[in-house]
DNA sequence: CCGTGATATATCGTGCTGATACGTTGAGTC
DNA sequence: GACTCAACGTATCAGCACGATATATCACGG
């Protein structure tokens, strides 16, 4: 249950691991890092803290003003067990890793991911993207027959799912590349200047989309 | 409140202005028709079918059989007030309208809306995307300073949204040529046969998105 | 006939979302 | 110095989505 909760709390802990910060900072870069749609609401993330708190993983710790303001601050700290917690769940390639979120925080914490986890990650969001792509050309016109607008969205839809497998497919030769040859280039190496690659283009998750979900 | 509701309520009183529908078949339905990603769970759709009953919207009829299995089903039906409601929601240009969810309900019913509000629809969702893109590259590098796969995470992002963007901007392109030389050529008219076009592309929903979201 | 898988209806717990409330601090401005 | 206003900051609530699960019927093949 609470995969999104799951994927909530492991993104604090990732946070929290460069240093402590106070809700509303917590919020902001919480937004800045994963969401770029529709933004994280108080109501997940206090919820969120304090499981963390029960669970251990985190303590919080009245602070009053860094500087000049005396302005009374909760600030949430990670414990030893929350770190160890956040590398175990974090290299953790369980049922699970490759669904939207799951997938976007471990992948924005990837440079303190090990190579051989990173591909494991990315090979798995790869084949679920596939998936999803095979459902969707496979559906083919779905019911209602011929209606401009709506083969226009499906072509939309698909031509974005391909857009993402391009993207992870890209990011996953630049992993092995950079795997055989000792340890340089760990991100994305895109080709060239780009611009009129013959090859096709795929894009996010397929739920959101033009398309999407929603 | 409820945005995402009004939009599930609106989708399913769409499907059901074509023909009448038991509840299975309307999960289906609503899959292909909105939701590449995770589909639609009858903990959602249920409830929502109650309140459409409730507000008389539609009505529901023990049906037994259509010709040889003789297994109940529960088939409903739109009702007058079902159908007015219906024409007035697609039509309503109301705030929300360029939500993700909204927006796509309201896009994949587009063959029964009015060049006009199509136009206001198209344009309000342009206007909408354009805002994230300016929030996400103004954000520049979010707190997290030079991070390879963070800022590979953006970069994609961001192309995705502007692919979205560009493929509002022929639609809305579409439309207007296809109103002022009578009334031919509704859809997106794909201008050749695409491939290496020199300009920028942007995608989905930032939310969902290697990106994103959601 | 018995198992398997698609069809079909329904509910429950967990917790996300958007709205809202309330209070503080600092900067501008007249 | 008093006023306004936007940003900061913590917190809660109603409504509802989501995933899991329960139950049952039907078609088909072995």
């Amino acid at each position: 249950m609470a995969r999104k909760a799951a994927s909530l709390e492991l993104a604090v802990l990732g946070l929290l691991h460069e240093s402590p910060l106070h809700g509303y900072e917590l919020r902001k870069r919480l937004n800045l890092l994963l969401g770029w749609g529709r933004l994280l609401s108080y109501g997940s993330l206090y919820p969120a803290l304090k499981r963390l708190l029960r669970a251990g993983w985190i303590t919080e710790v009245t602070a009053t003003s860094p500087g000049v303001s005396r302005r009374q601050r909760i600030v949430y700290q990670i414990t030893p067990a929350g770190r160890q917690h956040f590398g175990e769940q974090i290299t953790d390639t369980g049922p699970s890793a490759w669904e939207d979120d799951s997938f976007n925080t471990r992948f924005a914490f990837f440079s303190r991911t090990d190579a051989d986890v990173r591909l494991r990650i990315l090979e798995g969001r790869l084949s679920r993207l596939q998936e999803r792509l095979d459902r969707a050309q496979h559906s083919g016109r779905g019911g209602s027959g011929d209606d401009r607008y709506l083969s226009e969205l499906r072509r939309h839809s698909i031509e974005s799912v391909e857009r993402e497998v391009k993207w992870l497919t890209d990011l996953i030769n630049a992993e092995r590349s950079s795997d055989r040859s000792a340890e340089q280039t760990p991100a994305a190496t895109r080709p060239d200047q780009d611009q009129s690659d013959t090859t096709i283009s795929a894009a996010p998750p397929a739920d959101a989309t033009t398309g999407n979900t929603r």
